[in-house]
DNA sequence: CGATAGATTTAACCCAGGTTAAATCACTTG
DNA sequence: CAAGTGATTTAACCTGGGTTAAATCTATCG
């Protein structure tokens, strides 16, 4: 049995490695609030087991049996942050912590009583893709709000769920998932971005619809995937 | 933080000590399937943290401080079984060794939430009493189905909650907590009890009658409690 | 009283996970 | 090419939790 910390390498090495083209220690460190130190030995023990790649002048990548825990653990996580909202009335900023938590202790019995009381969902509260018990996941990419051009519209697909404070933000202003939104102007010199959500207007700043992903009306995925 | 097997620990010494007058090491190195220096090595950590107190020749037993922690493990415990039995289907012989995980981790926000969604519930499955937050629990003693004579009926109160396979068997012949119960027969050198519950008689061993604590309708304790 | 048996503690070790400080690697740049 | 800078690794150490084997209590019995 994989300890809880190996776990959280392991999503660490998944995610940051979609996003991020390649994966060094360092992102790893940052991520997880380690020290440098701490994140060779712990590669040093994932690559002994067989679930990283990390040869010598060899990408950092996780092996197919390092992935597939990686993704039962994301699967975990994904499902218990929609269970907390659905069954126990969390908000969309507590989830991420309490699952953190949850996701490591969970027994297969416990995941698939929730998934079955949730209904088999694909997604989370935030939009990310739920990965099946198979390790088949959704990772299609979407552009941000920020990208979207004065009179284009599309729908909020996913929001970057790592900060509280934020995700309280745009609740406030109603940016969930799959919310329609038209961009209405942009004012220039990185100013503030003039937003239709729903039926009221927002103003708000880049970082912000920077961190929300939107299919355009004219997208290739703009279907109810 | 305290770890979760150092809570494992007070919670052992705090059963063990309601249970048995004098708790020892190795009565605890029994229970929890751990050597007994490594009994020896946590008492003393759990001592210098003034948990319990060991001193020379001194009755090992929990601070009060010890004893709070000792409560929330447990309040924790029994919670999570009634909601796991009442929100997500489970057995009440599957939610022991789940209960046993989650108990560790969950935040005070989700104990609330359960606590709430379950009505403020005062026993978990197996009868057992659930500390309230502020470390109240109701303590008193039944005695056993095997102790009640020919003719008596009473309430079942609490099952031993340990041995999965019992439990199931205990649900096949509907022995759960407020079933009524009667004393119809004992048959002599430890021969087996005939039983009625509900409706329907069974006869059964008295190991297992041995288990079920149950409130005699003459008894002092004979409310709803 | 002394022997012996059971309970307990000590000692030495292991593993997972972390730290800091120093050494080394790799890369850009004058 | 040498030097400096940032990334990485090594070394030594810490903590919580566990192990086995040996030493030591302690209590009882002949």
């Amino acid at each position: 049995m994989l300890g809880a910390a190996a776990q959280d390498y392991l999503k660490a090495i998944y995610k940051l490695s979609l996003a991020e083209e390649r994966v060094t220690p360092s992102m790893l460190a940052d991520r997880l609030e380690v020290s440098p130190a701490a994140v060779t030995k712990m590669l040093r023990r994932l690559q002994e087991l067989k679930l990283v790649n990390y040869g010598r002048s060899q990408e950092l990548a996780l092996t197919s049996a390092g992935e597939k825990i990686a993704l039962e653990v994301i699967r975990h996580h994904r499902l218990l942050e929609a269970y907390l909202m659905e069954a126990l009335g969390y908000t969309w900023d507590q989830v991420d912590a309490e699952a953190e938590k949850l996701e490591h202790v969970i027994s297969e019995e416990f995941e698939d009583r929730i998934d079955e009381f949730l209904g088999f969902p694909t997604h989370d509260p935030h939009g990310d893709p739920i990965p099946t018990k198979e390790g088949v996941v959704d990772n299609r990419r979407h552009g941000t709000l920020a990208e979207l051009e004065p009179g284009q519209s599309g729908v909020i697909r996913r929001v970057t769920d790592g900060d509280p404070e934020m995700l309280r933000y745009m609740g406030r202003l109603g940016l969930y998932p799959s919310t329609q939104v038209e961009m209405l102007h942009k004012e220039p010199f990185g100013g503030p971005l003039r937003v239709r959500v729903s039926d009221t207007e927002h103003a708000i700043g880049r970082e912000l619809a920077g961190n929300i992903f939107v299919s355009r009306k004219d997208d290739e995925c703009n279907g109810e995937s």
